[in-house]
DNA sequence: TAGGCCATGTAACCGGTTACATGATTAG
DNA sequence: CTAATCATGTAACCGGTTACATGGCCTA
């Protein structure tokens, strides 16, 4: 399957009405948003495509006071269609760290900077586990609650092994330091 | 910092001289694979953008037998560059998971057919351990094991929950056919 | 009164992939 | 004889981001 934004979106779209700016409050802060992180610029000409095959239908509401809603509801041969890329088998996960990055050039950076560095992703996983948390708060969808205790295992995992052996990382970059400065 | 094969040419090319086709094996098999897997349509644009900025040189080497290898160097400037990109914060890790999309949805999918995901999920794992194992067999270099090894506990550490907690996720599945099949 | 939220959408750009083009050597 | 490995490079395409355009309401 192709992790998407039309896939998003018609992941979305499969348990709830939404608007394309619903869609993106949903995939930035809500209970999507551990696969993807769209931005409007993609979601609205993915929702238009959906809707000229077919996959979602959509209505206008006007308000009083706020702009029009555009509200898309899926279709059958929408949900046929997500249900289908679902029972492909998953492809290989997608990491990517600038931390690892420069954990593996240690040698080259300022002792400070990397110690600095470590402190960044320690308060990115912070903020990824309170994130997590605070879905699980309010939300019983048992999937939902399954992927989050998931994620809180791994980044709780992960932020006690970088606690512990941090010493060794910034090790590398104080001996780097003292080597350099005795070539002097 | 760019974690872009801009990034990764250069951070390549900080440690040793090499060509377009040799960066490509160290970004899809070698001790650099965590980051990026750069495609030969990235990497020889990214190349000669480097040469033009004055990051990088280039001498050609004839060979009997076989074409012409381009071998790139770093100069001072280059290197200079790269220091000052590894200066700076890292930026978020990006992760994507589509098995944690088909986890979401676990209600929608057949038993088995989620069954079959957590394994193609494991087996993905296990090679990912045993790539990193095979980087730390032949690699000396003390950031590269540091980011070596926290990888192998992140990874095992996953494997492990998701070896321990499979169960739950099977059981979502076969919770809502039942439900489907008792509203028949 | 400044900034944030609601709400939709387009256009320019960018960084990548995939496929194509070429071609000799070597191992199975 | 076939496939893989070595080796470089281009062109078409694609899926996204960022910035722009518009505009009213509400809160600090």
């Amino acid at each position: 399957m192709g992790m998407n934004v039309r896939t998003l979106c018609l992941s979305i779209l499969y348990f709830q009405e939404a608007t394309g700016y619903e869609i993106r409050k949903l995939s930035t802060e809500g209970r999507f948003s551990h696969f993807v992180d769209a931005s409007f610029g993609s979601i609205y000409p993915a929702l238009g495509r959906l809707e000229q095959d077919g996959l979602v239908t959509s209505r206008e509401e006007t308000q009083i006071g706020k702009p029009a809603r555009k509200i898309f509801s899926i279709t059958e041969a929408g949900r046929q269609t997500f249900i289908e890329e679902l029972n492909q088998p998953p492809s290989q996960d997608v990491f990517r760290s600038e931390f690892l990055m420069i954990g593996m050039c240690a040698e080259l950076v300022d002792a400070p900077r990397i110690a600095a560095a470590i402190e960044t992703r320690l308060g990115q996983l912070d903020a990824e586990l309170e994130h997590i948390t605070s879905v699980l708060e309010d939300c019983e969808h048992p999937g939902t609650r399954w992927v989050c205790e998931y994620g809180l295992h791994c980044i709780s995992s992960s932020k006690d092994y970088l606690t512990k052996n941090r010493a060794r990382l910034e090790a590398i970059a104080e001996q780097a330091a003292a080597a350099r400065d005795a070539a002097e």
